[in-house]
DNA sequence: CACACGGGATGACAATTGTCATCCCTCTTT
DNA sequence: AAAGAGGGATGACAATTGTCATCCCGTGTG
């Protein structure tokens, strides 16, 4: 297997991808184009953020879903350390929550991995020069989008209680009375008009907002 | 980009996976392989059956989760069909419940999509001259691992609940007493040791029963 | 034939969950 | 100082959920 020249000045770039499989081919891959290169992987958005910081790359590319730092923390973190390197999310999750989450972030692209390979050295030189890279089935009703509608505290509890936590189990590890964490519970079922707390679950989990 | 040569008789892989761009990038890189051609792709169990009918691949590289047929059905059609063609299962998930149906259904291989891309094409070679592949982290506990206690009512009235609806409603969906359901359902919770309904659901799609 | 067995149904009771109106504190804002 | 607003707590009540003992009915099976 041989190398193609690289030009002169090619694009840096970081992947971070908590999946080995993918993110190795997508490295393998992305540095067979010759204007390409890929500097660093990892395997988490703290990891990512350590090693963009020791390898200025110039476009970032990260899944959302990664355990330790999620991407859209790591878009967060990115900007907050004004880094230089543009970021692309890379996403199985055509959630419109996530995608606004992305770009308040400061994200310069949205891809998702229902596409193929090509698109993504698309997006990022694209995203090199400075333009947007966003996935055109989801730029339409991004902004559309309703807004999340949950409080913290919402949101918070009912992660819990879509994992199968009881009222009381929530409410003492929150340090909580357990009839206001059932108050908590209610408003996020009526606000997403759902029929039950797993239903809500399930409805905020599908959006993106949880 | 060039194509090494291939050699004489190469391993005719198909691979069934849902998400485009993992498809992609791992049709990529095998065909990169000397000895392996990448002959098929599907996108998910029953466009992989028609094809591996036309195409007779040596090997078929599947994802276990996917739309409208899965990747251990799949195995299963293809033993079914007397097809010679051997099957590994490449998933994310290391769940001993998946791993024995895999087997069951007459998998040669089992593999983690945690795992390099270079154990894939390792894996392909082993299952391609009758060895198996299987995970070591999964191939010590899985016998060993309990065997799902659910009957086919309790797993489907669970996947329901699981996904947020109630009691009746599953009830009047399947033409039952809603007491029935009820009855069902605590059966489910006491055999997994759940402590509701949705821990039940939590608990059996972790152990790769739902 | 008698008997066990699995799928399904009932009825009853306790615990948990969902809903509401109200109330109590702290901060802000005016 | 008065008026809101947000976070949290209570209490009460209805609906849903979880648990059990029992029962009915068709299928095997010895």
């Amino acid at each position: 297997m041989n190398t193609p020249e690289k030009s002169a000045h090619p694009i840096r770039v970081l992947i971070a991808e908590d999946q080995t499989m993918l993110r190795g081919a997508l490295a393998a891959l992305l540095n067979l184009e010759a204007d390409i290169t890929v500097v660093a992987e990892a395997i988490n958005g703290r990891e990512a953020l350590k090693l963009a910081g020791a390898t200025a790359p110039d476009v970032v590319v990260t899944d959302i879903e990664m355990p330790e730092r999620s991407g859209l923390e790591l878009a967060a973190d990115l900007k907050h350390a004004e880094s230089a390197a543009r970021v692309i999310i890379l996403t199985t999750f055509a959630r419109p929550g996530y995608l606004r989450r992305a770009l308040d972030a400061g994200a310069r692209g949205y891809l998702l991995k229902e596409r193929p390979v090509s698109e993504l050295a698309e997006a990022i030189r694209r995203v090199h020069t400075g333009l947007r890279a966003i996935d055109p089935d989801l730029a339409a009703d991004a902004w559309e989008a309703d807004v999340d509608p949950l409080s913290d505290r919402e949101r918070q509890i009912l992660r819990l209680a879509g994992e199968g936590r009881t009222s009381s189990e929530i409410a003492s590890d929150l340090h909580l009375s357990e009839g206001t964490v059932r108050n908590y519970l209610s408003e996020a079922i009526t606000k997403l008009g759902a029929a039950n707390r797993i239903d809500a679950a399930r409805i905020a989990r599908a959006r993106g907002w949880l």
